[in-house]
DNA sequence: TTATTAATTTTGGTATACCAAAAACATTTT
DNA sequence: AAAATGTTTTTGGTATACCAAAATTAATAA
């Protein structure tokens, strides 16, 4: 198997696995690598016999202690090259991911520690998302969706849920970037979209919005 | 046909051709792409198909106009990212060639610009290699190999043509770097060899490591 | 519980990039 | 010019990552 394919898997199954806290479907996994569920069945065969994931026929897919590390490494990789570009390099947080993705292929762990050197070792990427340590420990954190919000309470924006770049367009716009101030106003009932302020402007924000947004007290 | 694949043949064919000057052989291609004449066979019959190289049975290959742009411009990111990696993150120039060697793959026009700019539109490489500018166009210098120099001149050290590993390290040591200062003082009829002043030190080099080394008076 | 639907796996097949060995073609040497 | 050597191409074959369609298995609804 191909280191390439290899890594797509893996990081995929953590992601879809919630940091491994379910098993994954090959359905899920196909939607997401834009393959068919055949060729998913083939690929969890060999990952499990490469030890890197543990599977059972019909029942879904699951990383094993080495491949949930191989995975970490990976996330590592992407979310640093993610915080380079738009630290070092000057690059929007909708672009960055799209680079990101062909660069976290590229394993060397004295590169790594290099860009991770000069970035001051961040726990957090530009989306708010944590960047797990060189031994692939993630620095948690308490934070909230905006959807879960308490009204007249003021938060920071620490992240988002969805990266597609019409999102993340859309925040940059409204300047609701990470670490913006933000006050809530109100939470309609309703429909549960958001009224808030944020740097003087008031902004109404709908349910589907506001559940993509990361929040912190 | 697949992107890398593509990429590295291109690269290759330009490298042996000497910026296009020869045709190159089968053969000199299978080894420095380390895989056997019968497959360098087909890949050239496919790349003349894509328009890349002409090609005609048994005569050699040469890059065609669309061909020798696509090589300059991988060559130029593959030097931008050796620049980048020694003068911002502090590598080696023996380290730098392996990771570029990745890097170079990755083909996004802002990403390099942002980093030539960075690195203040540099023209030549860690190894004293030009770096072609976003149109291909290759700043030539009028260098000569140390085995061509004049003895009782001072010279400056621009670049290598050897980029072993071990070469640069020897380089290294006696800190033969790029932009040093080096004095001639003699060269033996008999066996080619150089002897200098480098930093106040005298070094005595054999005629193989001096035609490896590029000099500008 | 059986029927229906959904997910998974199996089977047969494609394209790519490679190789080994044989055949064809070039180039040297004698 | 013929033989020997070297290079290139052809032929037949492998492994990977994929797909389409059929068959199986699991989950859900009637």
């Amino acid at each position: 198997m191909q280191k390439e394919t290899i890594e797509n898997y893996l990081k995929t199954i953590y992601h879809l696995s919630n940091g491994n806290a379910q098993v994954v479907s090959n359905k899920a996994l196909a939607e997401k690598l834009d393959v068919i569920p055949a060729t998913v069945t083939e690929a969890v065969k060999k990952l499990h016999v490469l030890k890197l994931v543990e599977y059972e026929k019909s029942y879904g897919t699951r990383l094993t202690t080495t491949g949930a590390k191989m995975a970490l490494d990976i996330v590592r990789r992407h979310r640093i090259w993610e915080t380079y570009l738009a630290t070092e390099l000057g690059f929007g947080w909708d672009e960055v991911h799209e680079i990101a993705e062909e660069l976290e292929h590229i394993k060397n762990d004295k590169l790594i520690k290099k860009l991770s050197e000069k970035l001051g070792h961040p726990h957090f990427d530009p989306h708010g998302d944590p960047i797990p340590d060189e031994k692939g420990k993630i620095r948690k954190s308490n934070f909230i969706k905006l959807s879960e919000a308490k009204p007249k309470m003021t938060y920071t924006i620490m992240g988002v849920t969805d990266h597609s770049p019409s999102f993340l367009k859309y925040l940059e716009k409204n300047k609701l970037v990470i670490g913006a101030n933000v006050f809530i106003k109100s939470i309609e009932d309703f429909d549960g979209s958001v009224t808030l302020t944020c740097q003087k402007k008031e902004i109404a924000i709908s349910s589907k919005a506001a559940a993509c947004l990361i929040i912190s007290a």
